[in-house]
DNA sequence: GCCAAATTGATCCATATGGAACAATGTTGG
DNA sequence: CCAACATTGTTCCATATGGATCAATTTGGC
């Protein structure tokens, strides 16, 4: 059986929407998180959230899980490598002192510029099989889904 | 700022297809590998994993690598869990001593199925949000970037 | 037929991950 | 004002993860 045949079926089940995000997802990771890694020595977390600290300036700990939705230490970790690599500074609210307000400094915006292009051609380069209009499209329906009310809410799921 | 505004902006920006399906992807885990790994004490890829060979008995390891691109020693750690809780049988192919064809028992079957019912249930609570008609022209989508030949290789990460 | 290289899968080990408990601060209700 | 509760972020610890190495087997070149 070759690769074609177990892909064209796995993607023909009940789950098939599943399977191909899931599919698209793990493919990408497997390159994309493997060589920020190597390249940056740096969990794929920690440029999530240096990407979402310099596009909100004074971005709290807790906005950041909006936007990746990801276990709340897992976000302090990352929070704590890019303090300790000079990439951001953390100011202490003045409204509130639980929260930390978090900032970019020039490293910061220096690495992430780096990063960033890196993304966008990686982008580019997994979206080559779709025209203009299609990308359009799938950009349209995967963000209905991901703004949808049962996307983080489960019902089925309930414990 | 309001977490309507945060997600908006970060849909916004010119990596809004990774962000989005990223986001899409980390919030489904969230709901769905938690559930999995605490209703049947297995990490996701085992049932994955399980999901293939019952699929395509006699699947070998290196082939669900197709399926779920995963490292190879991770699929390795789900098979073994999968024969220890007798879910699956290994048995090594008479053409190459080094293959093992994997077959999915009464048991695996069992579990596999009450899996999927969850699965499915849980899928169509995030598709929700999609007319049938989008539904299709997102799977559609979806799988021209799945079976594009630049998701798996890539020359932007080359090292 | 034999030896080098490739392939398949298991194991080792350092690091990442995530649930749970915790500490610090803020809010609320009486 | 104060005690209970909620919120924000950190730390602890058991487990998961993945690159590298290894063992077993097969393939290919000569």
């Amino acid at each position: 059986m070759t690769d074609e045949n177990l892909l064209d079926r796995i993607f023909a089940g009940e789950l098939k929407e599943l399977m191909v995000v899931s599919y698209i997802v793990l493919g990408n990771n497997q390159v994309t998180n493997r060589y920020i890694e190597d390249k940056y020595r740096m969990p794929v977390h920690a440029w999530s959230a240096l990407y979402a600290i310099d596009l909100f300036p004074g971005l709290r700990a807790k906005e950041i899980r909006q936007l990746f939705p990801r276990p709340q230490n897992t976000i302090s970790r990352a929070v704590s490598l890019l303090q300790a690599r000079g990439l951001i500074t953390q100011e202490t609210s003045d409204a509130d002192g639980r929260e930390k307000r978090l900032y970019a400094t020039d490293a910061g915006r220096a690495l992430l510029a780096d990063m960033i292009d890196f993304s966008r051609r990686r982008q580019e380069e997994w979206l080559t099989p779709l025209s203009p209009e299609e990308r359009q499209t799938f950009f349209h329906l995967a963000r209905k889904i991901a703004t949808g009310p049962n996307l983080l809410e489960s019902e089925v799921a309930r414990r």
